[in-house]
Formats: C-alpha cells, structure tokens, sequence
RNA sequence: GGAGGGGUCGCAUAGUGGUCUAGUGCGGCGGUCUUGAAAACCGCUAUAGCCGCAAGGUUAUCGUGGGUUCGAAUCCCACCCCCUCCGCCA
C-alpha cells in the first residue's frame, strides 16, 4: 500500500506505474484522489458535528431538569444528522480502503520497461553448462527410471501436479532443503517454522491478495493456504512496534507451498517442475527505512541464494524482471533461472523482491527509530531452495551416462550416499 | 465439540451509564538533592487524523464489528483470541 497523500502528490507517477505493471484499468486513480477529497471534508463535518453532540452531552448532565428536555430535542437531533452523516463516510471509506488494495507499488528507477517476460534483462550468468557424451534425460524420465519420482500414482490419487518422491529421491530432497537452511543459518538468519493456512488479512497484507487470490486455496474456515513462507515471516511482527535496535530481522522459513497453477494449465506439464504442493526454504528480511538499505540487502540476499547454486554447481542466472513481469506490491524483482539440460534452458527456480514500506502498511509493520519516531519497515524475500524444482534440476545436470545420478558433493553429508542409480 | 473464566495506557491492576479529559503501582524519560550513585521528592510518559505560525483546540481508538442511548470501557448482539477443565487426536 501506498500513502495515499503520496499518491494525491504523485498521481502520474503512479498511473504510470499501473500502466508499467500492465495494470491498467484495476483502479482509477483520479476517482480514488476524488472520492479520498470528498471523504476528508466530509470527515471534516463529521468531527464538528461529534464535537457539538459530545458537547451538548455533557451539559446535559451538568444541567437543571428543565433546561435538560430542551437540549435533548436538541441532541436527539444532532445525533440523527450525524448518523447520516456517519453511514455516507462509513461507505466512502470502504471504497477508498478497497481502491487502496489495488495500487501497486511504483517500479525502482532501475527496473525496465517491458510487457511481458520478453523485457526481462539477463544481468548476471554463472557455471558452466555440463556438457553430455549422451543424450540428457529429463528429470522425469530421470525419476521414473531411478525410481524416485513418481508422478503416474501422485496423478492417480491426486490429480493433475501431484506426485510422490521414493526411495534416495526423497532423501536427496531433504538434503536440499536442509542444506539451503543451514546456509542461511550460517548467515544469521533465524530458522522458523511457520503456520501455513492463515488469515486472509496477511495475504493481502504482503500483496498477494487482491491480485493473486485465484491462485490460493482457502479452507472451510475462511483461511488461505500459502503459497510461500514469505506471507508467514513477513507477516509476523504485523501490528507491532519493532525497536530499531531489532531491526534488521533476519528470518528463513521451511514451509509447505500450495499454488492452484490456475491459468498455467497448458504450461510445464511435464514431471515436477510445476506443482500444486512444493516445499520451499525462504528468506526475509525487516530493515529499516530507506532504499538504500534495501537494494544492498536486496542483492545480498540474492547473493544467498546464488551461494547455494553455486555450492550445488548448478549453472544459473540472474533476470532484472521488467515492469510487466514483476509483481503489483514489488519495487524490483530478481529471477534466478537454474539451467535444466534437457531443455537446453534457464528455468525459473527463484525470485528475489524488495518493497520498502508496501507490505509494511498493509501489515502495520512499524519501528521506533533512534528519535523514538514511528516509521515502517522495509521488507524484502527471496528463496532460498524450492524443491522438487531445485531437485529436478540436481538430476538433470548430475546425470550419468549408465543412467545413475551422483549426488552433489555438498550434499553427500546429508544424503549419506554418493549417487542414484536405477531401478531394477 | 462441551462447560466455565478472561481480553483496559510498555507491564500489572482499578474501573457496571455522565468531571473516564481512563485512576493506581511498576518500568521509562527529565529534574531537585548528592563528590558520585542509591533513596526520597517533583514533573512528564500512547497512536492516527483534522484546525492552527504557535500556544493550543478537536475527532477516533479500553480484543473486533454492530446495536441501545443525548451520552458506552461500562448495557445488548455477533465474532476473534487467551486461560482452566472435559472430550477427541499426531
């Protein structure tokens, strides 16, 4: 969420980024600055008018019984105009606070134009491209013959996108994740584990809501799923007073991830790359204002995640996301793409985003600062591993040629094997 | 799921219709005293908005949302959360 008295004084500016984010259309901002002007004067009436009634109350306790019927007709009739009053201001604000949930932050100066995922600039590449004496299988094939993936059953008992891992694929698996975790660990980062059906509130506190919401499954009790642990780190000082001494707050979460993939049916329909149920370690972080701070925490943060990449010896690289591929609350976003060999191509594995105050206002995410004045946060998140994505991109690029898989160094420790040959 | 208790200023607690403009204690900040400190004493101690150069004034906020009333922390309704006990359960 903006401050809509930054809105009110950078209207281009921010239909500018409507138009940028190809969200033209979702919000008028001339009828929001319109409707918020007509709700501050009438605001202005109402407080008068509260003013006079809790006034008039308090001489009618105060007076003699005579005097006290006059000025209850005299209440009694300030009390009805201002319920009126009250009603037209209780429907403006609904408007103006629903207005408000659709406009989208402003894009970084740095971002580029662009409409769709063809404006994104490549920035940064790393690794070298393994290079086969053999045909590369998919990491679908790949399963299936080691015996690890197994996507026929997953569909059979849960449909399209689901799956079960077997055997040293789900090990391998959790040696992933727990590798990702403890490298962030190592930097400092608090390890938590985090609710994951919450409030509908928080998602639209982090921005996911009202964009994103046909893309959450929501429980009998009116909660949403998360589709990352982002909604459940960011979203955990909401409606709290942070000192500055706290800050930065530095969180990395291992959580189920549930996404409908609705309107992706036709896209990656192969294997486990896209999935309806995935697990993920993520990071977040709370800073204090500034956009400084954020870009330097922005990329270091980017840096964590290439850390483990590069660990894993996975070629990867980096995506400045444009203005049409970016998310509505984003500032500037970040894709990682790992190479997948059997496509000859860098696929999304991931995303790396800053905010300022975005999240922070739509969470009431505040500080104290060193003055002792209220401010918000600033938030960013970005994965750290994502798996089975992650994991399919470990089988394709650590393919053998008798078929087997070797397991990356870094994780032996954790799988307690060197490598995944097939089944019998 | 059932029964009971409870949500008030940073914390603890008082407050059953009108000086509640929310009391008191603790903590915090400032001051007096002191060589310094402690103690004691005095003062201050929320957030957001509006009007105002300022001083100041004013509106809202006692879990949330409705309602009753001239007037609600206080009464009524719904919901949320916490605690105790029972049931169920990894």
């Amino acid at each position: 969420m903006l401050d809509i008295r930054y809105i009110k004084e950078n209207k281009e500016t921010v239909k500018k980024a409507l138009h940028d984010k190809q969200l033209e259309g979702t919000v008028d901002i001339d009828e929001l600055v319109n409707l918020h002007d007509t709700y501050s004067e009438l605001l202005r009436k109402v407080e008068l008018h509260r003013n006079l009634r809790n006034s008039l109350s308090k001489d009618i306790s105060r007076v003699s019984p005579e005097e006290k019927a006059k000025l209850l007709d005299e209440a009694k009739n300030v009390k009805e105009e201002l319920q009126e009053m009250e009603e037209e201001l209780k429907n403006l604000k609904e408007r103006i606070d629903g207005m408000m949930l659709w406009v989208p932050n402003v894009p970084a100066a740095d971002v580029p134009y662009g409409e769709n995922e063809e404006g994104n600039k490549v920035i940064k590449q790393d690794g070298t491209l393994p290079e086969f004496t053999f045909k590369p299988k998919d990491h679908l094939d790949l399963g299936e013959s080691l015996g690890i993936i197994d996507t026929k059953r997953g569909a059979k008992l849960g449909g399209f996108r689901s799956y079960f891992l077997a055997g040293k694929g789900m090990l391998l698996e959790q040696a992933i994740l727990r590798f990702a975790l403890d490298h962030m660990i190592q930097q400092g980062f608090t390890p938590m584990n985090v609710p994951v059906m919450l409030d509908k509130k928080y998602f639209v506190g982090t921005g996911y809501f009202p964009w994103g919401s046909e893309d959450h499954y929501t429980t009998q009790e009116g909660q949403a799923l998360v589709g990352t642990a982002e909604v459940s780190l960011t979203s955990y000082y909401a409606d709290e007073v942070l000192d500055e001494s706290q800050l930065p707050v530095l969180l990395t979460g291992q959580s189920p991830c549930f996404r409908r993939e609705v309107g992706g049916y036709g896209k990656d329909t192969k294997g486990v790359f896209r999935v309806h149920y995935f697990t993920k370690v993520e990071q977040v972080v709370l800073l204090p204002e500034g956009e400084d701070l954020s870009r330097e925490w922005h990329d270091k943060m980017l840096g964590y995640a290439e850390d483990i990449l590069k660990a894993l010896r996975l070629p990867y690289r980096v995506l400045l996301m444009c203005t049409g591929d970016m998310g509505a609350g984003q500032r500037k976003k970040y894709d990682i793409e790992t190479w997948f060999p059997s496509q000859e191509s860098y696929k999304e594995t991931h995303s790396d985003s800053y905010f300022l105050e975005f999240q922070a206002r739509r969470l009431n995410i505040r500080y104290k600062d060193r003055e002792g004045k209220l401010k918000y946060v600033s938030t960013i998140n970005n994965t750290v591993a994502a798996t089975p994505r992650l994991l399919a991109a470990v089988l394709e690029n650590y393919q053998q040629e008798d078929g087997s898989v070797s397991v990356p160094e870094v994780l032996r420790s954790y799988t307690g094997f060197d490598k995944i040959e097939p089944a019998r």
